[in-house]
DNA sequence: GTCTATATATAGATAGAC
DNA sequence: GTCTATCTATATATAGAC
């Protein structure tokens, strides 16, 4: 087999084991019969396989998808239904790779690899949106993305049982219980109001870490009054174009001395 | 301010962040003004502290929850989605406990603590299942398993919505909707067959390994009649009480072959 | 493409003085 | 309870011979 397959089969099952962090290059290395030098003459860095295991499999699964044929004369919800059984079938087989991404993640520093992520779990999200639309058409149109999220909360919580737990559980049945479960929110909508209005967000980044942080002084601040007249004359000054940097240094610094805001405060200060 | 409880709450910052393994002792030990030797005065190992800010925070969450007082009147439904409702705002407050569970986790080879971890997921399951037969009653009993595994799934869901992507979502509004997603399963639970049976294994361990590793052949082997015929030799072998070594040592050998069987066989590999 | 040897860095944890 | 200095282990990655 090609040595390069080899190391990215030995990587998968390490880390979903261990953990990338807790996974060294020599034991993918050794595991493939290679030494640990040699390992950097088929990949250039540890995160390097990582991400070359994630696009692998990213590739794998949407050929899959695309190239099943099922039965023709099928209703949509029939078709809705062995999709979601053939994702939950390859869900299992590929369970290492499951594991490996709710394990550990080499992700936190690293903007490239943020990027891979939020592109495929889009890529997923659309698929998804697009799949429950065909099934329940306009009664689903009006709160689509609190159903995608309900559907793939469920979905993913029923992963951790057959995965994490091993768990034997009948695919065919629990494929049923979640279109069941769907069926049954979708006939109830009319009396449900919905949460989410689409997936991506229509401010700023900016003015989002201004809202995120109001919001956190408003609901954890110990002198909600005090800080929120900070924040204001943060906010304000920030937003002239002759900024005094002593100022917006010795409100942020005053802001900080709240730890529970300190999340907030570390992505504000990406923009100065 | 205590050091013990600073050094925390330092921990807890840097572990939402940058995660377990990428955090160094270091680090939190010179947030808190100290040195790296001191904080071993406070806490005996990484983990250690680790540990003590999960146990901190259970038991915060089961003390908010009992010292709550609702008003009295309500029926079982406004009283379950007042709690949600509550837990919402609390997940949200504590946003850096919650990023630090989802990110890197020191749990893998530590037995006490999977053994910890397992206790604090067993009682908040056990709480749900109860919350939930109290407002459903008899119509949710049957599948009361689901029922609770559907409620975490869209919790949880909803859960990085709110902190992993700061969305805005009225917590409210969500709560209903939660809430009345689950009157809409269980009114329609007539004609909804159930998937899970218990949450906890009635089989024994061995029983489980053996049961694992025979369907993963039968999915994933590339040579399914050779393989299955090598496990169950397997399985009559070391059922003896006298086992062949070499023989059971030899089967497992050849099954190792099969790369996708190795989660499998480690796991059986346990029990010899 | 593979090896061994090594550069370089950093981690968790301990020792002993104050 | 705090410091500095140090031990020990292990990691990623590279250099250079074959």
């Amino acid at each position: 087999m090609d040595k390069r397959q080899e190391l990215m089969n030995h990587a998968v099952h390490f880390f979903s084991i261990k953990g990338f962090h807790q996974t060294s290059v020599q034991e993918i290395a050794k595991a493939a019969g290679i030494s640990k030098g040699a390992f950097y003459k088929h990949f250039d860095s540890k995160e390097g396989i990582f991400v070359e295991i994630l696009k692998q499999y990213h590739e794998d699964l949407t050929r899959d998808l695309n190239s099943a044929d099922f039965e023709s004369g099928l209703t949509n919800r029939e078709f809705f239904k062995k999709k979601l059984l053939l994702e939950i079938e390859r869900t299992v087989m590929n369970k290492e790779f499951f594991l490996m991404v709710f394990k550990d993640f080499p992700a936190y520093d690293n903007e490239l690899m943020q990027n891979l992520l939020q592109e495929l779990r889009m890529a997923q999200l659309v698929l998804h949106k697009y799949s429950l639309l065909e099934v329940y058409g306009d009664r689903a149109k009006p709160f689509i993305y609190d159903l995608v999220t309900v559907y793939e909360g469920i979905k993913k919580e029923y992963y951790f049982y057959l995965i994490f737990e091993n768990r034997p559980i009948n695919k065919e049945l629990l494929a049923e219980f979640i279109v069941a479960s769907l069926d049954a929110i979708v006939n109830h909508s009319e009396k449900i109001q919905h949460v989410l209005t689409g997936f991506t967000s229509t401010i700023s980044p900016l003015e989002e870490a201004y809202n995120q942080l109001e919001e956190q002084i408003k609901q954890t601040s110990s002198q909600r009054e005090k800080h929120l007249s900070a924040f204001l004359m943060l906010k304000e000054e920030m937003a002239k174009q002759d900024a005094k940097a002593f100022l917006v240094e010795a409100l942020l610094d005053y802001l900080k001395q709240e730890e529970s805001l300190a999340t907030e405060l570390s992505t504000l200060e990406k923009f100065i």
